[in-house]
DNA sequence: CGCTCCTTTTAACCTTACATTAACAAAAAT
DNA sequence: ATTTTTGTTAATGTAAGGTTAAAAGGAGCG
């Protein structure tokens, strides 16, 4: 595909452990940069485009959570592995709800962790052929910036959209007149797919709608029990 | 979302553990296919589509790794959970190279599991790009699009279809000019083919009579005792 | 701290959409 | 002639969605 070397973020307070885990990295292939704490990988995380960060869950000052929410708000799609001491369920669970792809306890196999980042990229790769950083749109007579998160009807003053007004308004127009699933909007902007962030969600579709209603030719549809569709009629 | 539960294939030779994991999965809302071992389990995949195989390595006859082989040469995408008894490198490492999505070890915390499992299946749900032409049909002056679900004539104003409408319409589709048996409608659409269901498909097949009677060339006819047949006439 | 402002969730109430079942008529088979 | 299958409409019960308002969180600030 391309022979550019894979940037993975390392955050370990260990430093033992972490210098021999970015030497095995470095070892193969990869572009290593080795953080200390939570705070230190933010930094690091925001100067740099990552392929990849790999997590300590237990770190003084920020713990690998706060770290992953906060990356998560930057980034909703880079692939997050966490390292965890032992066995603990709720940290597993707790991973998965903040969109970890995968986590491993240490110590761990390094054959096995090798295998894992390279799963999890490639898969990231093929997914990300259609989510290329697009941020702008054409919604009918709307432009929709969701980098700087408003909405403006032709030309005119441009309203605020709250993150979660953004997210959804930009997950509707990359599916332009097709289907957007109910579940792909709660996995990728709640993730949690329960009872009340569904009815959240339809809170905020009624938002869009009034937002939306300056132009007529612009319409959220809902298809009973699948999702919603944003068609511009001609 | 009654009539859109997941299914799964659990292969797991141990009659106990797997009669567990059967009922704890149904009991969370999975429909679960259970084999014994390796070679009812193909037999099993051959026949249905799964949305998710979890197979246990160790089985007698035709062990997990052989079993994944075949289903993938089957089917690239169905994604594959690995069960095995203790933390094998050569086991995991085994696994990625069939194309594994994961793997657990036993035991295992069923919660884990759990997550997994959503995780899993909603990344395929988000990768599984629009195979569009799979559901897009001409019915006479019809057009039919199954994915959005809705019915147009003559480029007018599109009608709405509910789920079973539309799967209903879908299959005389496919089978165009050709007997629709009505048994393959039950089983596909209804899951089940007793007095109730069948009648309940008579009701549909009204619905759908008044819809297309907008082009009097267009009908369903009813096939006594076997089906119908959706006919376009010249 | 407590107080804003902004965002998000939860609650409440109402409407629409769906699937099933019932009921009765008509057609086909025996 | 009578039983079975199909045609059709209507009634029922439940689930999903629309909408508004109130409650709960959260960040910033005096």
């Amino acid at each position: 595909m391309e022979d550019q070397k894979k940037r993975i973020l390392l955050v370990e307070d260990d430093p033992n452990f972490g210098t021999v885990l970015k030497d095995y990295l470095m070892m193969n292939d990869y572009e290593v940069t080795h953080a200390k704490n939570g705070m230190e990988g933010f930094e690091k995380f925001k100067k740099d485009d990552f392929d990849l960060c790999i997590l300590d869950v237990m770190m003084p000052y920020k713990d690998g959570f706060t770290l992953a929410k906060e990356i998560r708000e930057k980034n909703t799609d880079v692939p997050i592995i966490f390292l965890t001491a032992k066995t603990m369920k709720e940290d597993v669970l707790r991973g998965y709800k903040v969109g970890a792809d995968d986590y491993l306890n240490k110590p761990f196999d390094s054959e096995v962790l090798l295998m894992k980042i390279k799963a999890i990229i490639q898969r990231k790769a093929t997914e990300t052929i259609s989510d290329s950083k697009q941020f702008e749109f054409k919604i009918g007579g709307f432009d929709l910036n969701s980098k700087l998160r408003f909405l403006r009807f032709k030309g005119g003053e441009p309203v605020k959209l709250s993150p979660k007004e953004n997210e959804l308004l930009r997950l509707l127009a990359l599916h332009e007149n097709d289907l957007m699933p109910r579940e792909l909007a709660l996995t990728k902007i709640w993730r949690d797919d329960n009872y009340f962030t569904s009815r959240s969600m339809d809170v905020y579709i009624a938002k869009l709608r009034k937002y939306l209603k300056l132009d007529e030719k612009v319409e959220i549809l809902n298809i009973h029990g699948e999702g919603f569709r944003l068609v511009i009629n001609t």
